[in-house]
DNA sequence: AGTACCATGTAAGCCGTTACATGATTCT
DNA sequence: AGAATCATGTAACGGCTTACATGGTACT
C-alpha cells in the first residue's frame, strides 16, 4: 500500500487539502499512481490519528489543510531509501502489447497506429511541458523526470513505427 | 478487468492447465501484470461458464486443460483492436522518482544506485533471453518486444547514470 | 435565483493478496 | 516412507472504484 506515502510524499513538498491531493494525482502523478478523493480522505484521517501529518488550518468551504510532521518525514525517508520496492507493475497497454502477435498484420497495424497517436500526444505534452518549466520559478514536476518521459516515449514510438513499416 | 482477457490470451496461444497459466504469469508476463492461482482458478470457471473457453481434457493429478473458444476468440480481438485501452498505470518505481528531488543529495544518490543496479540485472536477463530466442524453432516471447525492453532499460540505465554523475 | 465549481464525506461491491486446505505424483 | 513438486480449490481481508450524499462559495 504505496497511497499514504504517496499522501506524505505530496505534503512534503507542501501544505495541502484533500481536495488540492486529489488533483495533483491527476494532474503530476497520473503517469505513476491514481487515487480518488474516496480513498485520500479516509486515509488522510488515518495518517493524522498516526501523527504523521497534522491538520494546519481551515479555510473556505471547509476545506482542510494538512501538513507533515516530523515522524512523517522520517517514515517517507525511510520508506524512501531503507524499504524494498515493490517493482511488479499493472499495465494494461502491457498486456496488450504482449498478446499483439494474435492479431492479423490488418488488425495489427491498426492498434499499432491507435498506439503511436497516444506516445505521440504524450510526446507534445512532455516537450511543451519542458518549455514551460524552462521558465518556471517553481517547477511543478522535476525537470529530469520531464526528460526521462520524453526519452521513453521516443523510443517507444521509433519502436511503433518499425513495427507498422514492417508489418504492411 | 483484464484478467478474463489476458486469459483468453494466454489459452488463444495454446490451451493450458490453470497451474501452466499461473506459471506463464510469472515467466512472460510478469513485467505487465500478474495473477495468482487463487485469482485464476475461479475466473477459468467463469470464462467456462460465459463459454469462452472450453475444458478440453482432464490429465494427471486432476489437472484440467482448457481451449479458447469461437466466441471467445471474438471477444479477445473485439477487447485487443476495438475497446479503448486504459492507459493508467500503477508503478511504486514511478511514485519513488517522482518523490526523489524530497531527498538530500547522499540519500538520492543511494536509491539512484539501487534502481541502477536493478535496470542492469533486466537488462542483462533480457539480452540474454534474445540470444536464446534467436536459435529457439517456437519463441516464448515476442522478439520485437524483447528488442523493446532493451532499449527502454538502455534509457532508464543512461538517465540513472546521469543522475548519480550531476548529483554529486 | 440558478448554475457551476469547490470541498468533504460514506457505502456497496469488485478485484487482488494472503492464508488455509486437500489430494496426486514423482523422486530418493 | 517421506519430501518435494504438481495441481486445484476456498475463505478472509484489504485496497480501489463507483455511486450516493451533502454543503459552501462564486458567478451571472
Amino acid at each position: 500500500m504505496s497511497l499514504r506515502h504517496a499522501l506524505l510524499g505530496l505534503l512534503a513538498r507542501r501544505p495541502s487539502s484533500g481536495y488540492e491531493l486529489t488533483q495533483m494525482f491527476d494532474r503530476s502523478l497520473s503517469t505513476s499512481w491514481h487515487a480518488g478523493h474516496s480513498q485520500i480522505y479516509p486515509e488522510l484521517g488515518k495518517l493524522e490519528a498516526a501523527g504523521l501529518i497534522r491538520l494546519v488550518g481551515e479555510g473556505a468551504r471547509r476545506s482542510k489543510t494538512y501538513d507533515i510532521t516530523d515522524a512523517g518525514r522520517v517514515e517517507l525517508r525511510r520508506w524512501l531509501v531503507e524499504a524494498e520496492p515493490d517493482r511488479s507493475q499493472r499495465s494494461e497497454s502491457g498486456l496488450r502489447l504482449f498478446l499483439t502477435p494474435l492479431l492479423d498484420a490488418a488488425d495489427r497495424k491498426q492498434t499499432f497506429e491507435r498506439d503511436l497517436a497516444h506516445v505521440e500526444h504524450e510526446l507534445a505534452a512532455l516537450k511543451a511541458l519542458r518549455a514551460v518549466q524552462a521558465d518556471a520559478a517553481e517547477p511543478e514536476v522535476f525537470a529530469p523526470q520531464v526528460e526521462l518521459g520524453i526519452r521513453i516515449n521516443t523510443v517507444l514510438g521509433e519502436w511503433l513505427r518499425e513495427q507498422i513499416s514492417t508489418a504492411s
